[in-house]
DNA sequence: AAGTTCTTTGCGGGTTCCCGCATTTTGTGC
DNA sequence: GCACAAAATGCGGGAACCCGCAAAGAACTT
């Protein structure tokens, strides 16, 4: 068995390639990256290795390595391992898990024997493994209960870039109103509508800051957004 | 000589542990604070220790604890170890160190010399140290070349929490008018405005990103923002 | 096929935003 | 004190936003 560890900062690295040589020890190579780009050629090399990535990496994150390692060899198990548990970055993986893909989502915080466990399930047991923390967003964002369907979180999106009612509607391909619909449903469930008599805040960015806090947009997830709104733009 | 270390990162703590022990011989104690807080009441305990301090600590902030720790006691020398250069923190930072306190400022991303080095010149040689990446932040901040002044950045922050022009007048205490043209430069010097024939951004929203997209503004910025906020709406 | 529910679209209006223009206030150097 | 620059304020108007109301369309059940 060949691991891929795929992860920037060197203490990090260093101390999954220990986890992994301790829990795995049928495993014959440990072989590192330390880039997202580096890690999808190294997975190009090695065509049966399973692999352990970190999902923030400057300046190309796990998601995109993981998006284009997927698409060459679909099958391949993936441990991301990450800091957050942040709605962003749930939405953002499970975006592009394909269908039947063995893939575990474990936080950096977890203890040494809950990473172990994950990484014998994934890469022996052929098992998805997801933090509960995590399972937490999740749900929470796939249910219903203050959770957003794609089409409102992608919305929330475009009015994060700056985008006009207008713009979006082009963007989107739908007319002026049904983007102001969305919006009210946003606001609403974003509960940014104040109580007092005086109206205090701008609900458009209101609604931007009010989706940060709650971790529903990251830095990350705006960066790649804005990459995919320079493309439209032409 | 007592050095504390405050930093909630395990990994990070005992590697940093280890550096202090090697480039501080003459260092008797170390102590370790896993947050902010317990920072907080360590180093009041340890009225003489110096501090290495993480910036980004749940749920109390390294920013947080340096103002207290600085309140009591003025003259502690602290080093801020940090993942990231953003105008935020830097900006954050350099507004709380009291006059003629020594302090530091050192990336994750250092080497262990420059880590060893700024050790060994804030708490013996009482100097200050601070990452050259940084001092580019510091200096874009502080000079004019697309630098905001402090009442530009108040209102940058203001527009994010998603108040109206009216309530940021009411909030600063100027006119209507007055904050529309902070606003209006601060367009300016972010560059939000289209060249094309139609007018696909919202300015203030766009604003927004861009300047999280350029690390003027962060999530910790915004959190902390927002508590003063609703302290303020009261 | 008829009924129900959810979504989309159009219209209209009140409000806020964005900003050009003119005037007053503040600050600074001599 | 005076001159000059910089910032703050007032006014007005066009554009965008926020949203209630109502009609048309789509999806799903029975």
């Amino acid at each position: 068995m060949k691991v891929l560890i795929v992860e920037d900062d060197p203490l990090h690295r260093s101390y999954l390639h220990e986890q992994v040589s301790a829990a795995l020890p049928e495993c014959g190579t440990v072989i590192e990256a330390t880039s997202g780009g580096e890690g999808e050629v190294l997975a190009r090399e090695h065509s049966k290795a399973h692999i352990v990535m970190d999902l923030q990496m400057q300046p190309r994150t796990g998601i995109e390595a993981a998006r284009v390692i997927w698409r060459e060899r679909p099958g391949t198990r993936i441990l991301f391992w990450s800091n957050y548990a942040d709605e962003a970055y749930v939405r953002g993986v499970s975006r592009i898990v394909p269908d039947g893909a063995a893939y575990g989502y474990v936080l950096k915080s977890a203890s040494e024997e809950r990473l172990k466990l994950a990484l014998r399930s994934i890469f022996v047991e052929n098992q998805c493994v997801i933090d509960r923390e995590v399972r937490g967003t999740q749900a929470m964002s796939f249910g219903q209960t203050g959770g957003f369907t794609d089409a409102e979180y992608e919305i929330l999106v475009d009015i994060a870039l700056g985008l006009t009612d207008r713009a979006i509607a082009d963007r989107r391909r739908m007319s002026l109103r049904s983007v102001q619909n969305r919006l009210q449903g946003i606001y609403d469930k974003l509960d940014v509508y104040q109580t007092g008599t005086e109206t205090q805040f701008n609900l458009r960015a209101r609604a931007v800051t009010t989706a940060v806090l709650r971790k529903l947009l990251n830095y990350g997830a705006l960066e790649r957004a804005e990459a995919e709104l320079q493309a439209w733009l032409a």
